[in-house]
DNA sequence: CGAATAGTGTCTGTAAGACACTATTCC
DNA sequence: GGAATAGTGTCTTACAGACACTATTCG
């Protein structure tokens, strides 16, 4: 199809070919390009992040994001999955991974001086996969609950957890944003639960990620109604008090009428 | 406050400004990084997108959005206004700039076998500003009706206009997407109006995005009603057949609640 | 039993969309 | 008058949210 011509035209036109010949990088200023990654998990209720504590400068130990320099033959999408495998030492990949936003304001890397540093942030969601590993130039990595990060909540103070590097600040708040908003009108709250899980489950991420309380029977209701939403097992789950239904993710990617937020 | 600090660290630490000192950016795969602006503006109630044919390679001839190189000195936000003034020769900024997506797909750019080409892609709306110029390595620049390009109109051929270079038609369908989106639940539709507008141009503006025809009772009460949308000036224009009245631009940035385009 | 959780039913307010109707201007 | 546009009123349907109520399990 047209679409496989624009994006990979196999064939270059003469000049094309003998333009990139005589092509020579090193003509134009540097650039580095990085990802990191944002992800976000549901740890005893909480909306926790994923945070590596850095070994090597810039920065050396201070929290950041874990991410990394964008490789030659490979995608950014692709670098952020192997910069998150290697610094966690996660076996399986996130439930989702999509772009969030690029970061290149001049200053916020020390190395601007001698070379740009442009990132370009994603956003990952997962089921608690347990404790990472520090893998690569990582001295320690954690998931840390949103709201025990200083930046994140006004009642604690840089004694209580850790700052964090960079602008990774700001990538974390425009994460959330954007996570809270997917909630809304796509079924991505599937992304946080296992494959199995109850309508309980479910509310819980809704009530982490909007950092809110939410009626359960309405919701219950509204999820079941949303067609491909859910698709109900048949099975029970008999772990709280009265047994719950068990449910798996449905077909559907957006939700139709979305769930709204309540306005803050 | 605290923001400042993690954004531009003015005081780096000894480790890191030996760092930096001894840092060698031609010790890494170089790497280029691009800003491309997608102009959207209504002409004749149309939805309209701004091209350029390249003058120079790669793909020299082709028709592309406006973009460039990011400068050492500027951020990638700064490149993609720079880039936009000097290619089509408005003296205005354009109402709204906002950041689409970054691509990065390995072979998007013939360049990509000696240098990596990441670029970010910027959406941008305006009242129709007129007939641009072309400057710097354009040929020519104009505006283009979206459905009058055979790649968004399947009842046109290559033969009927332009197809774009590299992967900007991917980019043009997220722009196209991401504007139907942003006028469900912010007032950026002002953004392609004048300053003082009647609510049926406002209504076309919707039209001409989302494509479709929108009931004009509804849509009048609806907009009054949402707070902050508009404000009336008390002023009428009898350019139509009946006196319309007069709007300017309220305060809100958001549409509470939302509009929504019909379920397609 | 009492506490906690799962899930039902029912009511109210708000908003979207359909559409009949009136008002104003230009031809 | 007739066509085009601007703007009103009103009705139906749908959904969000409040909340009373029942059912099931564990201590």
């Amino acid at each position: 199809m047209a679409k496989d011509k624009t994006l990979f035209p196999k064939v270059l036109s003469d000049e094309d070919t003998k333009f990139v010949e005589n092509y020579q990088p090193t003509d134009y200023p540097p650039n580095a390009v990085t990802a990191d990654v944002i992800l976000l998990t549901i740890r005893s209720g909480r909306l926790a992040v994923l945070l590596v504590e850095r070994a090597n400068p810039p920065q050396s130990g201070s929290w950041a994001l874990p991410g990394g320099h964008l490789r030659p033959e490979e995608s950014i999408h692709e670098t952020a999955l192997r910069e998150l495998a290697e610094k966690t030492g996660f076996a399986a990949e996130p439930a989702h991974l999509e772009q969030l936003q690029t970061y290149s304001t001049p200053g916020r890397d020390a190395r601007d001086s001698k070379m740009r540093v442009t990132s370009v942030a994603y956003l990952a969601f997962m089921p608690d996969p347990g404790t990472p590993r520090a893998g690569s130039d990582a001295r320690l990595a954690r998931f840390w609950a949103v709201d025990d990060l200083p930046e994140f909540n006004s009642e604690l103070t840089c004694e209580d957890g850790p700052t964090l590097a960079f602008d990774h600040a700001a990538m974390l708040r425009d994460g959330l944003e954007r996570a809270a908003s997917k909630l809304e009108y796509t079924t991505l709250a599937t992304a946080f639960v296992d494959e199995q899980f109850t309508i309980s489950d479910l509310r819980r991420v809704y009530e982490a990620v909007w950092r809110n309380s939410i009626d359960a029977p309405n919701f219950s209701r509204k999820v079941k109604s949303a067609s491909g939403f859910i698709e109900s097992t048949g099975g029970k789950r008999a772990t709280g008090r009265a047994p719950a239904g068990l449910f798996v993710k449905g077909e559907a990617d957006i939700i139709s009428p979305p769930f709204f937020r309540p306005i803050e």
